[in-house]
DNA sequence: TTCGATAAAATGTGATCACATTTTTGAATT
DNA sequence: AATTCAAAAATGTGATCACATTTTATCGAA
């Protein structure tokens, strides 16, 4: 079987301190991210370099930088690939997820002031903004940016590295399965975090978080998701 | 000031098949584990090279995967070193540990079979044994055993991976600590979980789990383990 | 055709080097 | 003595190369 499209990575815009290392990992990180790199596909060294445009060292430290954050994958063969999705991990990452942002939600709770509620408001306008807008990507990103401004209100981060780490595994899947469902929206509970953190109410903002994480996620049921994905995904080597 | 010592690194046994890289990892990850790099000492690439009898490529991969698991911070000036500890990241860390172990051990339990069971108590037993001969790193490592192989039971397994960062960052803290300590286990909190194991009882083992580990680190006090700590650690650069 | 063995190509790993940045050193000045 | 600033040393980064392992391709036999 000849498995290699050319393997079309988008090229980020390169900012201006930045090292090629940090470059090339925001790029390979954004690419498995919103799902462009197939499971099963073998990512190499080589090709990756050649696809943006470097030497092989940068883009082994960025690949073994998302190996370490569970983003890829290292087979005993050495070869590197985003790792296989199943029904039975999809669900186990979604458990975890709910139960590390409660924490996390709960630990900023005492140091959210109404000035990090104004800008979490704004950002929920963003949101629906992009949602009107059908920009699915878009969405995910100020999602992810509501989610990280508010745990980030603890002054004394610990969690938000392990947060973006499952964000990574889910993320492309979730891309891919987002792209079949119709409304993704339908009860806001970013408004429902946002009067929580208001009256700052622990209870009513994990129940808050753990229902916009399902809403998000699980609502239509697992199964359709998984279907989805598993349809499109490559064949592991 | 003249701060290096010449950086003694042990250097651990090498496994056969396992590559330069996978070895420089594990013995730089033990030296930081048990609390031989002092926090705010600089880790310079050439420097673990040299101590390690290898060429700079694996030491530079190895700095950057601790880095990535929060093991080491990569500081603005690029230096890489053990991050300092402060009273309330460290109250941060314990509490996230509970957190994400105590939901650990619960998506385990229904995977729990006796067989496991008996794995375990095997475990707990050579804890006694190593705790009673007084070697307090034997204890560590045992108890990590005992967690590692309670969580592995989910065979979705997603979690140890957080689990075994926060380890990493709790890790050269805590054994510090833990030699001012003169009894360590009071009360065994493993039999309590094994317990719990046995009558499938998820709220008994998340109450065992908790009490294990606060237990293991926090009931002499959180003040005096820092003062330990610090009083003992280097300056940052 | 199918299977298996061998050769060829591809790939990861580790080492070395050049260069830019950072840190340290050391002397000159106040 | 303390400070400043330039030279020197040290360090991280990125590129290139050789080599061992793995994968793929090729060819011959059942």
């Amino acid at each position: 079987m000849v498995s290699s499209a050319p393997l079309n990575l988008p090229v980020l815009a390169r900012e201006p301190k930045e090292t090629t290392n940090q470059w090339v990992y925001r790029s390979l990180r954004r690419a498995v991210m919103i799902g462009l790199v197939p499971p099963g596909r073998a990512l190499t060294i080589r090709d990756v370099a050649a696809a943006l445009g470097v030497s092989a060292m940068p883009v082994r430290e960025a690949l073994r930088r998302l190996s370490t954050e569970q983003a890829l994958e290292v087979r005993d063969n050495r070869r590197i690939m985003v790792p296989q999705m199943t029904a039975s991990k999809f669900r186990e990452l979604c458990e975890l997820r709910i139960s590390i942002e409660c924490h996390a939600a709960e630990r900023a709770l005492p140091y959210v002031t109404t000035q990090r509620v104004d800008d979490l408001t704004a950002i929920d306008r963003r949101i629906d903004q992009v949602n009107a807008a059908g920009d699915r990507e878009a969405v995910t990103m100020f999602n992810q940016d509501f989610h990280r401004h508010l745990y980030e209100a603890n002054p004394n981060q610990v969690v938000m590295p392990l947060v973006e780490s499952i964000w990574l595994q889910l993320g492309p899947f979730v891309r891919l399965a987002l792209s079949k469902l119709q409304d993704f929206y339908q009860v806001d509970r970013h408004s429902e975090a946002l009067a929580a953190l208001k009256r700052q109410d622990p209870l009513a903002l994990r129940i808050a978080i753990e229902a916009d994480i399902r809403d998000g996620i699980t609502h239509v049921g697992t199964n359709e998701l998984l279907k989805a994905y598993v349809e499109s995904a490559g064949q592991p080597s």
